[in-house]
Formats: structure tokens, sequence, C-alpha cells
DNA sequence: AAGCTTCTATGAAAATTCTGGTTATTGAAG
DNA sequence: CTTCAATAACCAGAATTTTCATAGAAGCTT
């Protein structure tokens, strides 16, 4: 996670750089709003925490030009400044939190959380081995491979499976959860299907398998070559 | 651009809805914690306003528990708790702006065109594959082609089709979206208005399909040729 | 009446379940 | 260590049920 520090006053900078690279993040700075803009257009920061107070070019200015420039960039403003109009000037020209100084280091990295969260990959993915099952197209795809679709049924199945990982489900288990506790579904019926996905999984080349575990149920278990 | 108002004091609430629908926004409101998390899980609201205080479950309850059901709906936490371990604790639960109460409305439609944008939801026109939704002339057209008029009904279902890219939307969602969730509109419904869709997304010439996903839904696909 | 929306009905398609038979694995007895 | 029942797993295809697409009629609204 890389974020760019646009702030003038140099002892701010510098702690907040401090700050931020004691969690992790790797932070660059720059110390007026002309090259701080400059920065921020490469595109390649996932987070700008930009002052308004500077001289020369403000920090509306540098949110105007960035996203002028269509740079989507999460952009944080920190100022002094607490008028209600302040704030809406910066969140009108294309902020995307407005927080007042002085401000609490946590608050400051709990809204840093909000915005990488909220622009992060959301990954609805569950994953196991070189292969994912994506939610939202109810698709399980090889890494960097092929891809294809599951049924209703099949990707229920699968989920339940790549949610225990490498545990062992009883077919009972997996009947109560994917059928429901008190459907007339037998276990054959779990059978089929474990057959329906191994059918898959071997079309898309996963490294998937899933054994089966005398008396006991089925597992994930990664092939090894 | 759909937004669900979480908010026990009826007064408040009610000046809200009458505010945002002034400005456009379809409103839906929930008068306690739990209504409210029900309705939020559906998944087809843009933003959720949330207020901390409330009865029974608490924003912070709401915001949790829509987050662990894997709805990423932007939320805007409205409340008159100022202390800054509850702005803490807010985005800690999944909120993505904190506002306190007295706001001044103005900063509130600020924040919501902030976090409106952020989603990429503002835009003027929604496109995938070779076709794009004009939002001010319910126009569907073909990049550099043919173009068609979509009557109020499809204007909408195309428009939540679009908003959701290729991933796959229920018919219940549909259904609760653009009929509402508390119509009794039956999912055939979604069915016959797919139905136009495609007639006229085919008249134009679209290379959009609207692909059938048994039991799931509906999703948008671009046919290769 | 014209156009949009809703409703109803029907055939088609696909997913799911069921069936019966074949193959594999286990554990105990020889 | 074999052999052999017994049990469990697997498979292919048929039967059933569910879901979907479409046409056309009926109802509204303007």
């Amino acid at each position: 996670m890389k974020i760019l520090v646009i702030e003038d006053e140099k002892l701010l900078a510098d702690s907040l750089k401090a700050l931020l690279e004691g969690k992790g993040f790797a932070v660059e700075v720059a110390y007026d709003g002309e090259t701080g803009a400059e920065y921020a257009e490469l595109g390649i920061y996932d987070l700008l925490i930009l002052d308004v107070m500077m001289p020369g070019m403000d920090g509306y200015q540098v949110a105007r030009q960035v996203r002028a420039k269509r740079c989507t960039t999460s952009i944080l403003m920190l100022t002094a400044k607490s008028a209600v109009e302040d704030r809406i000037c910066g969140l009108n020209a294309g902020a995307d939190y407005y927080l007042t100084k002085p401000f609490d280091t946590r608050e400051l990295l709990a809204c840093i959380n909000a915005l990488l969260r909220r622009q992060g990959k959301q990954v609805d993915e569950l994953v196991f081995g070189n292969t994912s099952l994506d939610l939202d197209t109810c698709t399980l795809l090889v890494c960097g491979g092929k891809s294809v679709r599951l049924s209703a049924r099949e990707f229920d199945v699968m989920r339940f499976l790549l949610q225990a990982q490498d545990r062992i489900l009883s077919k009972e288990m997996i009947l109560a959860r994917v059928w429901g506790y008190d459907s007339n579904a037998v276990e054959n019926h779990v059978e089929v299907y474990v057959g329906f996905l191994r059918k898959k999984l071997k079309a898309i080349g996963s490294n998937v398998r899933i054994e089966a575990v005398r008396r006991l149920g089925y597992r994930l278990e990664v092939e090894q070559a």
C-alpha cells in the first residue's frame, strides 16, 4: 500500500510519514502542491493525504487537478479549517474524506482503513490451491487459466468445501447445509455432485482434488505434480 | 439512485427523506435497526444513511451485520455522538463516512456526492460492451450506431443491470429495486422485461446479451463474434 | 386509440433427482 | 500375504421437477 502525503509543514509531514510507515505503508512526501499534484497524477498511489492550506497551489486546487486528469486515487483531506464551507469545498473538489486538525491518530488510521477497504479489491473469492470461486459470478477459475460456470447446486457444494478448506466434511453435513436439514435428499446426491465438480475441476486444469475419505466424507486436497 | 435511511427519530428521518427526494434520489426509510439491516442486505441500495443511536440494534451493529453479509453498499453514519472513539468505532464497523449531528445539509449532500462519485455511479452514461444507456433521454445506444428509446420500466431494469456490470442479479433483487420491495409484482415481470430489453438490444445491433443464469438470475455478457 | 405495463398460458430447456449397475476399497478370515 | 464378502463410491442415463422465454390478451394511463 502506497501513500502520498502532500503537506508543507515539514514537522507534520514527517511525523505522518513515520506514523504510517510504522503501520506498514510505503509513504512518500511532497512539500508543496505543485510537486504533489505531479506525483499524484502518476496514479501509482493507493491514497493521497492532502493538506488544504499550502503556499502556492492549495489542497482544493491539487484535488481538482488530480481529478481532472481522471486519476481516481482516494483523497483524504486534512486541514485546520473546520468551517462547514471548507469541508463542502473539499468534498466537491474531489476529496473522499475530510478530517480537521488536530486529529486523533487512531481516527486517521480508521479513515485510511475505511478508504482502502472501499477501493481494495473486495475479493469476494474463496481460494484453494490454484483455484478460486468467484461468488459474484458463480465461476470456478484457475489462477491465470480457464474458468467454468457452476450451477446453483454445484456452487453451494463447492463453496461449502472451500469454506472448510482441508477439513473433512461428512455427507450428512453437506446434505444438511446444501439441501437443507429437513430435505429428503439422500447421500447419493452428494456423490453425484462431487462427481460433477471433479469433472469441472479437471476441465479447467485445477490442481484441487476432492478426496473421498472413507466413512467420513470428503475433503479438498492439492494435487502434487 | 436509491438511498435507504435508517433512523428511529421519525421527524429527522422524514425530513431527510424529503430533502433527498428533492434532490432526485429514491429514498426508503426504516425506523429501526433490525428492519434497516434486513432491507440493506437486499443489496439494492446505492447508499445507506445510518443513525448510530437507536433502540434495539444500534448503527454499529447494523453496519457490522450488513458487512458480514458481504454487502458493499456505501454507508454514511450520522450521529450526535461526536467523541473520537465513536467515530473510530463507526469506521471500523464498516462505515465509509462519519458525520456528526447537527450537520449542515449542504455538507451532507457533498458527502453523499463524494460517496456516490467514488462508486462510479454518478456518471451520466452507463456502458457495457459497445452499448450505453443515456440517463437523460432513457435511450439505449450502440457506439456509433443505432439507438432506441426505453420505457420507464425497461429503463430501470436496464440501468440496474448496467450498474451491476457482469455480476449476477437475482430476480428478487431486480424486483425489489425496480418494482419496490413491497410491491406485489412477481418474478415473471422481470422475465418479461428482460425479454423486451433483449429485443431492443438486438434491434440496435448491440453485442450485449442478457444471459439467464439458472436459479440465480441474470447478468450482462458481451457476445463473442 | 396508442403505448406502456401487467397478467396468463404454454412449450422448451435445463437442472435436479432418481435408478440400477459397475468399480474400488476395506477389513476380517483363511 | 491373499482372498473374499461387505461396504462405499462412482457413473451414465432416464425421469422428474423447476425454471425460463415468448406470445398474446387484458388493463391502465394519457
